[in-house]
DNA sequence: TGACAAAGCGTGTTATAACACGTAGTTTCG
DNA sequence: CGAAACTACGTGTTATAACACGCTTTGTCA
């Protein structure tokens, strides 16, 4: 991957404003690594959303969680949990049952085998993580880090 | 919104590295800021990947790009630029001719309405670049651009 | 120069995302 | 206690993304 991203989608024109610049870099790095990280995947027949949603339920364990509470807890935004539940309940990785308490939410949970599919995964995530960030070092992760948040605070 | 990510996304254990939450924090940057970039654009009838088109296309005049050229530059992956292309057209955003020494070529144009749509959005994208961005100050932009390309350097 | 490989697009099809609406259960408040 | 407002989901439908394949044109090389 060519670092300088004007070379890197090959612009002619400089960027007129740093703020430009900064947000650009932003948006392309996360593609590249969302890309890299969906093809880490693929052999083990998850998506990242998928792989995020299971991450999510397992930390929830053993009570499960409710879709819009699923759902606020995302990285990116998905408006369609319902549907990526079905796929994934089909896909036997979750199993959903209505609450007794309040009958209007249903608890989703992930199964065994979801618990084992992650189990599969996480040392090919954790090389991942490694190999795309760990070149940076602590401090440098640490300033990288904390300008996101930055960032973060104003949106 | 919520500058930690732990907080944001509602996560009970701290993270596992610095690399991990690193990740996380560029994936989970990008999403709200393109979220948001929608949000803009949505008033003037284009999305993020179309304003991208446009903005590519205006830059390649007055000759135009082929579609794998355009494809090639794009911020984020798009694997159908065919029929994103159509329906740009269909917009009368663009429009297409066969090249005539490389027959096999398509050599796409940004139309008169194509730039006008882009100078009426073109305050709006400035003012939303400097709203999310312009408190950091240009040290700190500096810095972050620079990080991120060395993460996309391992890309 | 004629066959063959490769490049560049488009199309058919399936999967997923996005949007609007409807339904059942729950809470609130007169 | 009963109607209205609200909450949590699901479904129907349309738009867009992803994938595999095929066609046309071009370049190459025996």
């Amino acid at each position: 991957m060519t670092p300088d991203l004007q070379e890197d989608i090959r612009q002619r024109k400089p960027f007129t404003s740093l703020e430009q610049e900064a947000q650009l870099s932003v948006v392309r790095t996360a593609s590249l690594l969302v890309d890299a990280f969906e093809q880490m995947l693929k052999p083990f027949g998850i998506t990242a959303t998928q792989y995020n949603v299971l991450r999510i339920l397992r930390g929830a364990e053993p009570d499960g969680l409710c879709r819009n509470e699923l759902r606020d807890r995302m990285l990116t935004r998905m408006p369609d949990v319902t549907r990526l539940l079905d796929r994934m309940e089909d896909a036997k990785l979750v199993a959903r049952a209505r609450d007794s308490d309040d009958r209007r939410l249903v608890s989703t949970r992930i199964t065994a085998k979801g618990l084992r599919v992650l189990d599969e995964v996480d040392s090919a995530v954790t090389a991942e993580h490694m190999r795309r960030f760990h070149h940076l070092g602590r401090t440098q992760l640490r300033t990288l880090i904390d300008l996101l948040s930055a960032v973060r605070e104003k949106l």
